[in-house]
DNA sequence: AGGCAATCTAGTCAGTGTCAAGTTCGAGCG
DNA sequence: CGCTCGAACTTGACACTGACTAGATTGCCT
């Protein structure tokens, strides 16, 4: 009962007015709780109050939809990275994304489930490649060597690894209850074992 | 007449002899060409060529079929990892047990199509968590202070991200024709700076 | 006001997981 | 040897899903 957009499922219109947008909350909201096999389009159009054909002329099929959620999820990621000053710093936003938007972060490391020939795809993980390369080359402008792109390599495995396995519970021994930001900031000055710009606590 | 072991899909008696197995494998190779989600219990039951229920006799339902993969995957991490004299060794061979077992090592760590309760699970899983612990503490046996225990979180993190990108295909561009074991090597030579293969001082 | 395209409904079909009941087979025991 | 008994497998059914089609409704644009 969330679309303060539009009213337009309690008040049975025969458009819902934004039904694009309430079915991709809807699924993401199934998602972050029960994974993506557990989502069904028939459910979510259930949750919307519309016949359950109506997604399909929104998405196509299922895949078309998980794709949308995937494109959504590098634009979001590359407008987190922003403007990071050095990798550790984008790595930091990278975890911070995951935690943030567990659903899309799942989805788009899901290549089975996604058309990977979608071009709204394409151009919005391109936008975030290009914002993880900015990362990269920002410590050092001049350098684009082999080093540079192997530390790039590195920073993303960091973070993309930590934030799979925190996102599966697989750290919780591990991390306690501790900030994971902060166990990731360690993390990542263990690998750019310059002690560099030294870690404000929050 | 009891070379019911391989070739009893040809003869055909009321007992397939082995169909267990014969799910697990054929179920592995499904997930290795098109992913988990595009498993079926009645496509594995007709290609061992028995009925469509005859797999859920062994495994329950699909979610049991899953956690028996995984439950398998966690056994061949444990035994992968073996004696790993340190980390970076230990992450070597976890890359290159995920290279070996995509199939295996995607499910276990796609945790919504698991049963998380599962007692054989819970026992393979402990088992290679001991592996990894044993491979934390061999660089220094007294050492079991929170610096050993970060490092091992920062080595499991970067194994598992680089092999998890490896996988996903994105890393193609990046490591582009190199052994990705060595180019493994060399980022784990970036975290544990100690050029050395061993005496890695904390 | 009229027409048009987007949006949504309703009906259908093949495929799937899961359950309940029957059938076949082999091992163990009288 | 014959018997039972339980595990392995089959058969049939049900509810559900994704995908497709044709038709109804509506907002918008000229």
């Amino acid at each position: 009962m969330s679309p303060a957009k539009s009213p337009a499922a309690s008040q049975r219109s025969y458009h819902h007015g934004d039904l694009r947008r309430a079915v991709l909350t809807a699924a993401l909201d199934v998602i972050a709780a029960d994974g993506p096999s557990a989502l069904s389009l028939r459910d979510l159009a259930r949750r919307a109050g519309v016949s359950h054909a109506a997604p399909a002329h929104h998405f196509g099929d299922r895949a078309g939809l998980l794709t949308a959620i995937a494109a959504e999820g590098y634009g979001l990621l590359a407008r987190a990275l922003g403007d990071a000053r050095d990798l550790r710093e984008a790595g930091v936003r990278y975890v911070r994304f995951a935690r943030e938007h567990p659903a899309h972060f799942q989805v788009m490391f899901s290549p089975g489930l996604l058309r990977g020939d979608d071009l709204e795809l394409g151009t919005a993980r391109a936008l975030a490649a290009d914002a993880l390369r900015a990362a990269v080359t920002a410590v050092d402008p001049g350098d684009r060597g082999p080093d540079a792109r192997l530390a790039g390599v590195a920073a993303w495995s960091l973070a993309h690894g930590f934030a799979t396995l925190l996102l599966g519970h697989n750290l919780d021994g591990a991390v306690g209850d501790d900030d994971p930001e902060e166990v990731f900031r360690a993390l990542a000055a263990m690998l750019f074992h310059s002690a560099g710009p030294d870690t404000p606590r929050t």
